[in-house]
DNA sequence: GCTCAAAGTTTGATGACTCAAAGTGTACAC
DNA sequence: GTGTACACTTTGAGTCATCAAACTTTGAGC
């Protein structure tokens, strides 16, 4: 049974080495992440290192071995599956449940985390699109776009939120943009470094593109996209 | 807020302490109940001590301050809410839901503790018959009577059961002796120190008085009882 | 009153995790 | 190729909770 500290560790390298390009993660961010110095994060990586949940070599970054990465997939189960149930079954606000689930992830037995998924119908994505890994540590894959990505009168559909900070996923609700929700893409200002959305309720939403980035998004099923010459509307409103 | 350990330390004091006549815990007990040494104990005493939880001399017993019993009913409010959340919503047997809550109760927020009560409808009793401290760390009061000093020929309601392991339970489970259900004390033997009873599905169920001892009931409502020749001791549990 | 077992305390050590601060390696700019 | 900024590592120390083992106190029995 890992500790507390390793499981944070592992989830932390798993989430920043699926980033990387190379797939390793850099001491800096690993401790940014779990929050504490680099020089605790580089002593926490060599007893992960001696526990064979690590690759590890002095000034050559970190990156999880397969017993590692099942070992996180299994923390992100409990922490995806905790969150929907915050959110389905006690009706707490997605912007809260991470902090939530980040305390009560480590606390779910098997059983309980068992219970847990029969009692939510075996969800299959979190309530910020997260897919959650099975049981055996399997996740679906879906080619996803970033919304900062998708073409001027583009339609798509909301799939997944990356970031959890409350205060983005306080903005998104506000606007309509949860999961789920089919937004047109309006105009683009790649000057101004924005984009601006067409919202079911008809509102017109502007939001940075860096914002942008961490919305991602699927092409709309029943598209009837008009040809992309089509000018669009220039207007704006907030921005994130 | 307190630590993990602290809090354990906490509600053993508070359990064993109001078992006892004094009002006072045992060192040895408490450690026993923690599943420490007496030598961690008797250090921890002292840390509580310094923060005001416990009343505390060397060789003196050990007892909680308003503040330190405020702090453990906290934390039995968490752990019964849980342990019924884990029956009700869950479906976990009885059982088993002790030792699940034992470590979910240190990792419920406020805001979750909040949400899950409403979520069971705000329950004043967990599924062993304990009652649950409200917000505020009020106790319901029930004059209860242990099983075992139950009257022979007596109608009685099981109301509580106060020992937590699973074999015990699994037990009363088998034989129909649940919360809620009336039963008739059928023959007391004390020579062989059992006591006989009737299950409402007919059964004839004998147990030891010392188990028996763990089982609290109240007078049948519907009781066309005799006068009431039988005293009603007030009890309290061994553990939570 | 003395003795002795049981209860309780003290001491010294360990393991897990952490920090601050000093030291080292790497790579990019020029 | 030299400088230097940044990433990273090492070191030394601290906290929390724990144990084993030596020691002290209490109180019950004689």
């Amino acid at each position: 049974m890992p500790t507390e500290a390793v499981e944070n560790y592992l989830k932390a390298i798993y989430t920043l080495s699926a980033e990387s390009p190379t797939g390793e993660a850099g001491m800096t961010r690993v401790a940014a992440a779990v929050g504490v110095t680099t020089g605790t994060a580089t002593s926490m990586a060599k007893k992960l290192s001696a526990a064979k949940l690590v690759k590890y070599e002095r000034f050559g970054g970190i990156s999880l071995t397969p017993k590692g990465s099942r070992a996180a997939l299994d923390i992100l189960r409990r922490h995806r599956i905790v969150e929907t149930f915050l959110v389905q079954t006690l009706k707490l606000d997605w912007s809260q449940v991470h902090d939530e689930a980040e305390r009560l992830e480590h606390a779910i037995s098997p059983r309980v985390l068992d219970a847990l998924d029969r009692h939510l119908g075996h969800p299959r994505f979190d309530p910020h699109g997260d897919p959650i890994p099975g049981a055996a540590g399997e996740l679906a894959e879906r080619t996803l776009l970033a919304l900062s990505d998708a073409g001027e009168g583009t339609r798509v559909r909301v799939a997944q939120v990356l970031d959890q900070r409350g205060e983005t996923l306080r903005f998104l609700e506000r606007t309509g943009l949860t999961i789920g929700v089919e937004i047109l893409v309006e105009a683009r200002e790649p000057g101004a470094g924005t984009i601006s959305l067409r919202t079911p309720a008809g509102d017109l939403v502007a939001m940075s593109e860096h914002a942008a980035r961490s919305v991602l998004v699927q092409p709309a099923p029943a598209a009837k996209a008009r040809p992309a010459s089509t000018p669009t509307p220039r207007r704006r409103r907030a921005s994130s």
